[in-house]
DNA sequence: TTGTATGCGTTATCAA
DNA sequence: TTGATAACGCATACAA
């Protein structure tokens, strides 16, 4: 394990001081082109590699992005981070993944990483009621919110319209001949179930229904919830057609509650899912959804954070909506 | 945005010197109490955090492991990846990801590690053919594999006893009065795959069979290949009874292609996967399985990681082998 | 037990 | 265009 070679090495080698080398390192302009051409055969020579650590130590940049999810093993969220994580390198940036799905509270994870001086954040998890994330104003860490909202308007944030998206999903089973249709969400302090319940509300009175608040669901934790729900639903006279989940997870625990039910997908009841997680292109599943276009929504959302890393623009907050598709497949 | 307070700060808001505020950071045993007390006060009052940066410029460690995985949107490692998260920071750690899914190839990512001073690498993929590991033995970088175990012995494993999960998944077919088995594997440069069916032969030959190369598919990549082999087995006259996929997603996929023939789970036909993704106890699937034990295996690993990076013991590699465990679910 | 001074590897400032 | 040198924020050897 040899000594690791640093920035004097080179330049002793290439017989030019410190300063040059780091200039070369960063591309500064006015250099005479022989004495490059020196210190780039050194730095070959000498396998050299500048220590990133004490290149943040005083930029004051690490070159590396914050993470925040919910709960990394939660196929969106997972999908999402694949996405960040190599488009990312592309960049010259590398993820710290904070899942908060652990003891640690979005405070305590904040705390960690102001002292590692993290060069921005990207944040897929907020609540509504969250205002904790308040403190990054002050520590003038670029932040990007994406997948959820939080209620403060002053960080970018880049969301599907999820009002929209439900919208698409009610014309979708209203077009398909359905009219008494469930509705079952996740807990609403999340901006995309809060706006998804909402989108559904306005298109299913759009379509002509009324009084079906015994249709809806809201905070749905867990699978025997659902499977509660959806057997009183289906064991009264007038049963419903067809149930919107409002996350492909639900949807998904929505199929195996109604097939324990001896009942059909899609003969008799139709499923609806949001988010186009991957296992519900399996054919098995074969989960008609509605996309939130992941690769572009978290592309934007790190251009935007990157920009606001290396531009050091202070404009105001933008806010991006992500337009929902419709993909249609078995259970429609 | 105020500007960062440092040690000098809170020396000097204490009364005592950089180096006494450092101690107490540190927990130097040999400090008088009230001295403690008092930078421990300027501490709090201060809000000061310590800058990891600047400790680790000199400490040389970061108390960041760096997490290699195949593909983070794979149910498996995404699982993994959450445990490993959550336990790391419990102890001090955080973790930055490389997903090998991109452009990017193993030797590309070394190269990231390295510059950024990582303390240790936690290793989910690595190919049996891929030596370029090997680089790290000279970073002197500890390393720790789990799931896949490399060619080379020099570093610490975790893995389960696959062909012993393929015996279990053998018996409990044959138990149940099967003896027409198909197994279907992925890339056997993988240790996975390759001692599942390493394991999946020996059990089935010593069950009775014989001749049964046809009833294997190694190097399933994609949902096609599975498909066509599937439909090919079942349209002979002597169809099989039971199916192993090498991985739950494999798996999962058969399901796809045996009810797209028609034919019923666990009735006509049974399968079984491996490593109990969480998807698979979905009760819409409930796909019978071999566990990995991912919170054993992964903490572990992580355990022995850290127990490298921090007791600066050289000790022979270790490597530990993770029971399986047969759940019996729906699908036989 | 505590303080002073040095150094980690790089970039930034200033002068030449 | 280049070089000497002072930062960056902390830990540590050495001295007291």
């Amino acid at each position: 394990m040899k000594r690791k070679i640093n920035i004097k090495d080179v330049a002793k080698y290439a017989g030019v001081s410190p300063a040059t080398v780091s200039r070369v390192l960063n591309n500064y302009p006015h250099i005479r082109p022989e004495k490059r051409k020196l210190v780039e055969n050194a730095i070959q020579f000498l396998e050299f590699k500048p220590d990133e650590i004490a290149r943040s130590l005083i930029t004051k940049k690490t070159n590396t992005i914050g993470l925040i999810v919910d709960d990394i093993s939660n196929p969106f969220f997972s999908e999402a981070s694949k996405i960040v994580i190599n488009q990312a390198r592309k960049l010259g940036y590398e993820i710290l993944i904070y899942d908060l799905s652990g003891d640690i509270d979005v405070e305590q994870s904040l705390i960690f990483l102001k002292n590692r001086n993290i060069s921005g954040l990207l944040v897929g998890s907020a609540s509504m009621e969250e205002e904790k994330f308040n403190h990054l104003k002050d520590s003038g860490i670029p932040v990007v919110y994406f997948n959820r909202r939080p209620l403060i308007t002053e960080f970018d944030t880049v969301t599907m319209d999820n009002e929209l998206a439900s919208d698409l999903a009610v014309n979708h089973l209203v077009s398909k001949g359905h009219s008494n249709i469930v509705f079952i969400s996740g807990p609403i302090q999340f901006s995309t179930y809060f706006d998804r319940l909402k989108g559904f509300k306005s298109a299913y009175t759009k379509s002509g229904a009324s009084d079906f608040e015994k249709n809806i669901l809201t905070g749905a934790f867990n699978e025997e919830d659902i499977f509660l729900f959806i057997n009183e639903l289906f064991s009264t006279d007038n049963t419903p057609t067809a149930v919107i989940g409002a996350s492909d997870q639900i949807a998904i625990t929505i199929l195996s509650a109604i097939s324990s039910l001896k009942l059909e997908v899609p003969k008799d009841v139709a499923v609806v899912g949001f988010d186009n997680i991957s296992i519900s292109k399996n054919p098995y599943i074969g989960l008609t959804t509605i996309s939130q276009q992941k690769i572009k929504m978290l592309s934007k959302a790190l251009s935007m954070l990157i920009e606001r890393i290396e531009g050091n623009d202070s404009e105001n907050p933008k806010h991006l909506l992500i337009s929902p598709i419709l993909i249609e497949r078995r259970t429609t």
